[in-house]
This record gives structure tokens, C-alpha cells and sequence, in this order.
DNA sequence: CGGCCCTGACGTCAAAGTGC
DNA sequence: GCACTTTGACGTCAGGGCCG
């Protein structure tokens, strides 16, 4: 998956596509994965082209609508999935950037020490 | 342009937590 | 123990983006 110039070492992490676009700066947490094999029990439509009764375009449609709701349940879990581990992620990074800070700020009092001038 | 995928929003449900 | 609230997972819909 290319991510656009964002050079940042640690910037691996994902993010919301439509975040993304929202602000920016942020890569992406979407993976377009290879398209998956139906899930058990799915069967494809049968002879297209055959002629329909009204009863069979219904069923037709209903079968339709069901695959598409199938799918989109799947969809929706993984998407969440993937959603619990963008977060995830950006809590590990908030962990590590405070240990960061903490130490900077240690270190600019140390400075602070060292270079102020000696009253006595 | 149609079909498909992704995801935010919303409603529902069950389990866990809380105050009484 | 019970009523109420919170939390997490789920299914569905709507709408935007992408691709052939």
C-alpha cells in the first residue's frame, strides 16, 4: 500500500481514509484486501438471461438483497476491526510521545541548571 | 455510470457496573 | 436483589469514493 510522502518514521500507522481527507496529514488505515470468497452458504445467481416471472424476479431481488446485507455485515466487522487497531495504535503512540516529552523536559531542566549563572 | 466497498450514524441487545 | 446506567458488539442504512 503506497502512502503519500509522509516521511515520519513511526507515521506507519492508519487512519480514516475520510479523516484522512479531512485533515490532510494523516495516512490511511484502509487496506483494500484481495477480493475474499463468499461466505458459506452464499450461492451465485443462476442463468442470467433466463426468463422471469414475477415471482422470480422477487426472489431474484430478495437473494440480491440478502448478499448485499452479507456482505456488508462482514464489511462492517472488519471495518471496526481495523478501527480497534487505529486506536490502538494511536494509544501506543500517545504512550511513547508522553515518555518523550517527560524526558525532554527533564533534560531542558538539566540545561536550565547548567547554564544558569553561578550567584555566590 | 453502475456496482462494489468502506465507514459514520443510528438503533438494538446483552453483559457488566453502580447506587439503593 | 433490583432498577438503572454504561459499555461493547452487532446489523442495517445512507452516502461517498473507487474502478471497470
Amino acid at each position: 500500500m503506497a502512502v503519500t510522502g509522509n516521511e515520519t518514521d513511526e507515521e506507519t500507522e492508519l487512519a480514516p481514509s475520510h479523516m484522512a481527507a479531512a485533515t490532510g496529514d494523516m495516512p490511511t488505515y484502509q487496506i483494500r484486501a484481495p477480493t475474499t470468497a463468499l461466505p458459506q452458504g452464499v450461492v451465485m445467481a443462476a442463468s442470467p438471461g433466463s426468463l422471469h416471472s414475477h415471482q422470480q424476479l422477487a426472489e431474484e431481488a430478495t437473494r440480491k438483497r440478502e448478499l448485499r446485507l452479507m456482505k456488508n455485515r462482514e464489511a462492517a466487522k472488519e471495518c471496526r476491526r481495523r478501527k480497534k487497531e487505529y486506536v490502538k495504535c494511536l494509544e501506543s503512540r500517545v504512550a511513547v510521545l508522553e515518555v518523550q516529552n517527560k524526558k525532554l523536559i527533564e533534560e531542558l531542566e538539566t540545561l536550565k541548571y547548567i547554564c544558569s549563572p553561578k550567584t555566590d
